[in-house]
DNA sequence: GTCTATAACTCGATAGAC
DNA sequence: GTCTATCGAGTTATAGAC
């Protein structure tokens, strides 16, 4: 793995497979071994860019709280801008959320699925969780559904718990694919079975 | 804790043992030292009861296998009967729904803590949880959505999609709330969310 | 910064006495 | 069925040579 990437820097790689390893078998279930196995280093030069297997989590944490901070400014943007014209409702979401999910890499995705895995464990992956990655969705979906519901896009209701419902199905949806994945099936079919249930859920909204 | 339980066979001691220990830790989070510490016996003792740490995990599958027969069969009876006469949606769907949540002791719920926390990485799990807890609940779902259909309790729609999206809500809910417990939140509070997202959930399906 | 060597410990599991 | 004693493998982490 060094030997492939030259321009980067053995922490930088380090990293890379630390997260790799992390979001495939677990924080738990991947030892210092496995990560410098992958590298192709010793375990001892490990410490020498990072202090124990914990900071290393310790600096995923870190990682993913600069792209999140990345995405709220994105929507400070939107909401300033507001440059959507469509009426058509689903159109609307898809644009809005658009802003979101283009600032998602699989780095952070993988670093979702670490976190996720952990935060019944270890209390700073939940507390991450809950406090920087749920408030930042909440943030962005009930920001969309107020501006909709302004422009009548959408029915009068109760804004915090249908963004909250939107996120468990969004989140059910993830979850449900991850293994479906693993078990064997298409991302296609996946990806398409995630718009029917967004598309269903927005439409749903106006009588 | 083997003398708190003096009816219980040491083996039923150490599956209790580890059903707590499993859904607390984590399966790889939980040493075999961990789970005879528990119960008060040497480890070797343990190997008098159980093969090894993999076929206690494989004992507490095969236990909720047989706790979800029990719910099943339960719907059966309950397509059979329909003694349901009520004419309010929501009403309809808190008596439909008993007949499954009555089933479910606290043991039955730290399984599925279990099972959901193993699937991403134990293919047992993964494939227990899509074949036997999915398919039971989407079965139970289903079955009750279709008849309100008939009862033109709820609108026309794609049952199957509406019935992921109402597990997709409770499986959120219920990760939400685990996460909450265990950040100090008190249950009745809880208990109320739940209540108020499902009513929610349920009216909206008709228009 | 990387290496070898090794400390200090935990893991699941077994042999054999009682 | 429980115990003591122990094994071999695997774990994170450190010391010190290069």
């Amino acid at each position: 793995m060094r030997n492939i990437n030259k321009n980067l820097s053995t922490r930088d790689i380090i990293f890379y497979a630390a997260v790799e390893l992390f979001s495939q078998k677990g924080y738990h279930g991947t030892s210092i071994r496995d990560i410098t196995r992958k590298v192709g280093i010793k375990e001892s030069s490990l410490y020498n860019h990072f202090q124990g297997k914990e900071s290393i989590l310790q600096a995923i944490l870190d990682y993913q709280m600069s792209e999140f901070s990345k995405a709220v400014d994105a929507l400070e943007l939107l909401k300033a801008s507001n440059t959507n014209k469509t009426k058509d409702p689903v159109e609307f979401w898809m644009a809005g959320t658009e802003v979101f999910i283009k600032n998602i890499s699989p780095l952070t995705e993988s670093i979702s699925q670490i976190i996720i895995n952990e935060m019944f464990f270890n209390a700073d992956c939940r507390k991450f969780y809950l406090n920087v990655m749920r408030k930042s969705e909440m943030e962005l979906v009930t920001t969309l559904f107020n501006v909709m519901k302004e422009k009548e896009m959408i029915d009068d209701c109760d804004i915090e718990k249908t963004a909250s419902q939107y996120i468990y199905m969004l989140q059910g949806l993830e979850i449900e694919n991850k293994l479906k994945i693993l078990e064997g099936e298409t991302p296609e079919k996946v990806r398409k079975n995630l718009f029917e249930h967004i598309t269903m859920f927005i439409k749903r909204l106006k009588k």
